[in-house]
DNA sequence: CATCAGGGCCCTG
DNA sequence: CAGGGCCCTGAT
């Protein structure tokens, strides 16, 4: 439990550009997340706390360039001195998880002529799959996402920062920011019982205990193709289809990965593309398989955030009541 | 007040 | 491979 927010005082930034073309709002932020305090977002900027082999950064991005020549500064602040290589691990690890040096080019070619998707791409082209989180992070939100509303999920993790996390002050905010594995490992199921995580605790220790034996290292998984890195991300304690259909996503970057869709996502897809209640489930697959092949993700997921930007300026009554919070 | 499903997954039979 | 159990919450 921490008591005052750390410090950041140490401020370092370079520039990165990401390929061209880059849309900074529709990247670092994704409105349907849920909310949580580790990061913040406004207009041009993104804070976000960043823990990299066992340091806590806060990371600002800032957008200084437009969507066709794109241009981003990355702030980094910390409480002591970064090195050079350190700085340089820092960006490469930002390039990865934001997707900044994506090339969609094909994307674009190949799905931007449908009538659905061209209104959508001309919103938002150069968006990019991103996740400002590690992969034991994101083991972490899907943990806590399964079999809950989003109101609960947005608890239960905020619960878990103020019981195994800390608070970073820098540039004017205070977020919240993400333990190591090891505290969850030496902590025992009883204290995160107590928590009200319920049958989570297993899960939280397993994949705790996972990470700080070393079993997994994601930078290897990333290399992996998709059916080998699906296989090794499922033997996880915790991760079945659902979950693992986020990660590959949202977390490793896999365009084309759709054969799974929750109930809640099915309501949404039903609405988006047959403009129907509830549409079966393998018929949603199979229509966006053969509408945007392995692109397919990508272009569902442009879909799904565009609607929850229209959520921001216009109520949409079906969709509130799917969101339940 | 009681009951039940919720943006699943594990384990058992 | 189907189905029960799991933690807690808010909705009904």
């Amino acid at each position: 439990m921490s008591v005052e927010p750390a410090s950041l005082a140490v401020r370092q930034h370079i520039d990165l550009l990401p390929t061209s073309p880059f849309h900074f709002e529709g990247t670092v932020h994704k409105p349907s997340h849920f909310p949580s305090s580790d990061n913040a977002y406004e207009s041009a900027c993104y804070w976000f706390s960043l823990r990299l082999a066992d340091a806590t950064y806060g990371v600002k991005l800032t957008n200084l360039g437009t969507i066709d020549a794109p241009r981003l500064r990355l702030d980094v602040f910390s409480a002591s001195e970064v090195s050079a290589a350190q700085l340089a691990s820092i960006r490469s690890e930002i390039e990865y998880r934001f997707d900044l040096n994506a090339n969609l080019a094909g994307f674009y070619q190949d799905c931007g002529q449908g009538a659905l998707l061209k209104p959508v791409l001309e919103r938002w082209r150069g968006a990019r799959v991103s996740n400002g989180n590690s992969l034991y992070e994101f083991l972490v939100i899907t943990t806590v996402l399964q079999n809950a509303t989003v109101r609960r999920s947005v608890q239960m993790m905020e619960t878990l920062f103020q019981a195994y996390g800390s608070q970073v002050a820098f540039d004017g905010k205070t977020l919240s920011a993400f333990w190591s594995p090891r505290a969850i490992d030496e902590t025992s199921e009883e204290a995160l019982r107590a928590l009200k995580l319920g049958y989570r605790a297993k899960t939280l220790k397993r994949q705790a205990r996972a990470m700080a034996a070393g079993d997994i290292d994601e930078s290897a998984l990333r290399t992996l193709p998709t059916d080998a890195l699906k296989a090794r991300l499922l033997a996880l304690y915790g991760i079945g289809p659902a979950s693992v259909w986020y990660l590959l996503f949202e977390v490793f970057k896999r365009y084309d990965v759709f054969e799974y869709i929750s109930p809640w996502e099915q309501k949404i897809y039903s609405r988006l593309l047959f403009d129907e209640e509830l549409v079966d489930a393998n018929r949603i697959l199979r229509e966006v398989d053969a509408r945007w092949g392995q692109w397919k993700m990508l272009a569902a997921h442009y879909l799904f955030e565009d609607l929850f930007w229209q959520r921001k300026t216009r109520s949409i009554p079906w969709l509130e009541a799917l969101i339940r919070l």
